[in-house]
DNA sequence: TTGACAAATGACAGGGTGTCATATATAATG
DNA sequence: CATTATATATGACACCCTGTCATTTGTCAA
């Protein structure tokens, strides 16, 4: 069992050491300013003349603390990430490691998180511009799965490549949050959701055949 | 049997009626700088200024053309839809409409047809920034489906919703040839992307249960 | 008091987009 | 042919953005 701490994974993203050592104040204010900025539009269109000017700092002064818009962002991502790896680890354990009923209660637990408002604007903004940001979520997809893999059942499993499997009902799962937030239909969406999963656990073939 | 012609879809994304009125070759001219400036960077990056210097026409004759750097490049792939289309019919076809050796052989036309240089320089850039592109390809990806569905057998198809089936293994494949084209290792990725097909045919499982 | 170092500033250069009044073709008509 | 109507082309303009950098302001120690 690889023992895999969530902070291990070293900060990719680190504002520099100058905001680190900011009143934690002003670093909030700051923060703050980018998650409005990010929840009020896309990542494209984010703008950082906006969040200075709600974060009241100047233009160089926000460059001393970010190298750039995809800085902050990751730093941002970075923050909200430990609560969605314990949250999915939760999951996986309260289900014996069961991929199925796994993904299908993380569905449950990642739109009640939306709509108990707890990240709800920034995680809402994130799954409806949900392509635009994949990309960034590719390397924290790969940490997750080192993260929880030890809490995977792999006994019913006919494939070796877990990773795999894992990148596959997470993009579903995505989808479907995505598709969810946007149609305004949780429950309905959960339905088809379902069906989905069901596709990726027996396959789409009648007959289980050799693999 | 749906018949469904490729034009039936309707132009989503058009040139104005003055550009269609052009001279052909000045057509082809700011249609070879569109391509040439998508291909040399990313979508986000590809700059209007470049498209129009290069084709020697000004600013307020492109935005008599089309509406904005969107519209000109839904008209490009638009042109290049019906090959894409045509080929993933033929190969439907010749596999007697079996999703898995479909799937495994729309690898190999595809990568064949980056290497031949046909769509070249702009597909591989497409695959290359596909996360950005994604969400062009949605509807694109619901006309290519409805284009060739009669072609796929269902025969031995255990869910009755095969358009999401078709997402799944389209997914999957740019996936992969985005990972080919990025590591220029066309046949090494070949046999990974083998193994996710047959997961997705047979499923995750070691049995086929009930679904 | 005076350096020395850390942090903050905003003007600036360079790039981008979309618009619009104006100029120039091209065609149609008396 | 002259004149009017219509289609097409133009580039200056307003406005937005980003990243940089010389300069100012603050802070702390000698």
């Amino acid at each position: 069992m690889t023992t895999c701490h969530i902070s291990s994974e070293g900060g990719d993203t680190m504002p520099s050491q100058t905001f680190l050592n900011l009143d934690s104040n002003k670093q909030k204010k700051l923060l703050d300013a980018a998650m409005n900025e990010f929840s009020r539009v896309s990542y494209p269109n984010a703008s950082i003349n906006q969040i200075i000017q709600n974060a009241g700092i100047s233009r160089g002064s926000f460059y001393t603390y970010f190298v750039d818009k995809d800085d902050l962002f990751g730093y941002l991502l970075e923050l909200n990430k430990k609560r969605v790896f314990t949250l999915t680890k939760e999951v996986f354990v309260s289900c014996d490691g069961d991929i199925r009923t796994s993904f299908l209660m993380l569905y449950d637990t990642f739109t009640k998180e939306i709509e108990a408002h707890v990240l709800s604007r920034f995680l809402k903004n994130i799954f409806l511009y949900f392509n635009i940001y994949r990309e960034k979520f590719e390397r924290p997809g790969h940490a997750l799965f080192l993260y929880v893999q030890d809490f995977i059942s792999t006994e019913n499993i006919r494939s070796d490549d877990l990773e795999f499997i894992f990148h596959l009902f997470m993009h579903n799962l995505f989808i479907s949050i995505t598709e969810a937030v946007k149609s305004n239909n949780i429950s309905g969406v959960r339905e088809q959701y379902e069906k989905n999963i069901n596709i990726l656990c027996y396959g789409i073939y009648r007959e289980g055949k050799e693999c």
